[in-house]
DNA sequence: CGTTAGGTTGAGCAATATCAAATTCGGTGG
DNA sequence: CCACCGAATTTGATATTGCTCAACCTAACG
């Protein structure tokens, strides 16, 4: 798997209209008070020519030299490490507005396989690496690219407690909720339902579970009427009943003050 | 639990002598060629008077805010996450040399807590902040910093892999090889053996498994002739097997460069 | 020399994995 | 529109891993 041409460039991006349109502004706009240059800064790496990639393709290698950092604009990726035999595991999943192969270090090597879940259209975004050398020039965006990496941070560890300590059902509507929480907060989830354009195997590799584990427990789910799972979309119908099961707490990064954004959406 | 007066001011260190000596100094100059500036740097942190915890005390609250970072000069501490009953997953060791509670941006909080696990002396540095925000001035020390804090990136990732896809064995043998190499690297081990200050509970607690069964685990271990544990000292009698049930790998940060520190210590 | 925390062992059980066989679903070609 | 194909999902039966409970042991310590 993975040889040949899976990296296609794309001379226009006619697509790129209706709920991709701002993804970055909105979603950095959100953490961070940002300048109408900072925003423009945004726009213009959002107009820029897209990757495209197919599902399945690795868009980095563990272990191999990273390039520019980019951002997901469409589609959803996974950060995966596997072991000798078959055994995989999902660290983390990325989707539209997130950041891939950011490192703060010369020459730096992956850390993780990035695979594409689906299709998906990334662009390259070397501001991010200036930002953060260069501070001063656009510190709105600085602290923003900050927050997400800190928010990215807080997920692991959050997986680190699902995977050591809680039961299948929780870990299930843990991660239900986490997706939840974060797809909202960009715009790509309305009223607890969203695209979940994974497999079952997928998601078992994310929460550390087998296939057969993952489908038993959707189906108690369903029974129990708190979720609705089909063709890829999934509808949160109790997230109460979820989040209390699953203890999810959103992240709490930064205590208030007087200068961040604290237009800062409150979920749920 | 932690009320009262947990943590001491020592007026002077006088203990500060023998394995301690140069502690950061050696595990930073071995991540990044520092100059003597720098050097002189770690040697002032080093100097400062030291703070004492006991054992069992928290140095940091989940979602409380964070002052100066530090670093731990002796003793071991974990990062830890809980849930609403008694179940609690350690997410991380600090070992001396490590950082508590550094974090790039405004009005932190703490994202886990931080508990002693054994009695600690701890020192702080508000110059990681400064080196962070301020690279220019010592590029080499926010270099060796920004090295360190991906070393914690990448461990943080094993520690998934660990709980989501590896079974109990796997698990105490990749947490003792990853232990092993964390302790080497600051001459804190030799020929595989170091102390372990920690009960089998907090064992337990780091891999995802309950008391008893790191205990059969552990036994295991013993009878294959493969570690030998007495009176808190680990000796990793048969590295190879180990490194092999627990397919460690230890982390590969960053392709060899013309600059970089590549005097740096290759283990086993 | 009693107390206590930590370690060890046994027995039974619950959660989850594995294996194998349907069944359903989303295309795709006719 | 229909038949068919492969992938994904679902279900059943059984095996395994690791958990819980409970007792007992041991060493350190006052």
């Amino acid at each position: 798997m993975g040889t040949g041409v899976e990296k296609v460039m794309l001379t226009t991006s006619r697509n790129g209209a209706a709920p991709l349109a701002d993804l970055l502004v909105n979603r950095f706009n959100r953490l961070e008070v940002l300048t109408e240059h900072e925003r423009g800064v945004l726009r213009l790496i959002e107009a820029r020519p897209k990757q495209a990639w197919r599902a399945d393709t690795r868009l980095l290698t563990e272990r191999s030299e990273i390039r520019a950092p980019q951002f997901v604009m469409t589609g959803w990726a996974a950060r995966v490490r596997e072991l000798g035999d078959s055994r995989r595991q999902i660290l983390g999943i990325l989707l539209p507005g997130d950041v891939i192969g950011l490192a703060m270090r010369a020459r730096p090597l992956a850390l993780t396989h990035v695979v594409a879940l689906t299709p998906m259209r990334t662009v390259e975004a070397p501001e991010i690496a200036v930002a953060w050398r260069d501070r001063e020039r656009v510190p709105g965006l600085a602290a923003a690219f900050d927050l997400a990496a800190t928010e990215d941070e807080f997920f692991m560890m959050a997986q680190v407690m699902r995977l050591g300590r809680q039961t299948a059902y929780e870990r299930i509507a843990h991660w239900f909720m986490e997706l939840e929480y974060r797809l909202s907060s960009r715009g790509l989830s309305t009223n607890g339902s969203f695209p979940l354009p994974v497999t079952q195997e997928t998601l078992a590799d994310a929460v550390g579970l087998s296939v057969v584990h993952v489908n038993r427990t959707l189906q108690q789910m369903r029974r129990e009427g708190r979720i609705e799972l089909t063709r890829g979309r999934l509808s949160l119908l109790d997230p109460d009943a979820l989040r209390a099961a699953g203890e999810f707490h959103p992240p709490a990064l930064s205590a208030p003050g007087q200068l961040a954004a604290e237009a800062r959406v409150v979920h749920h």
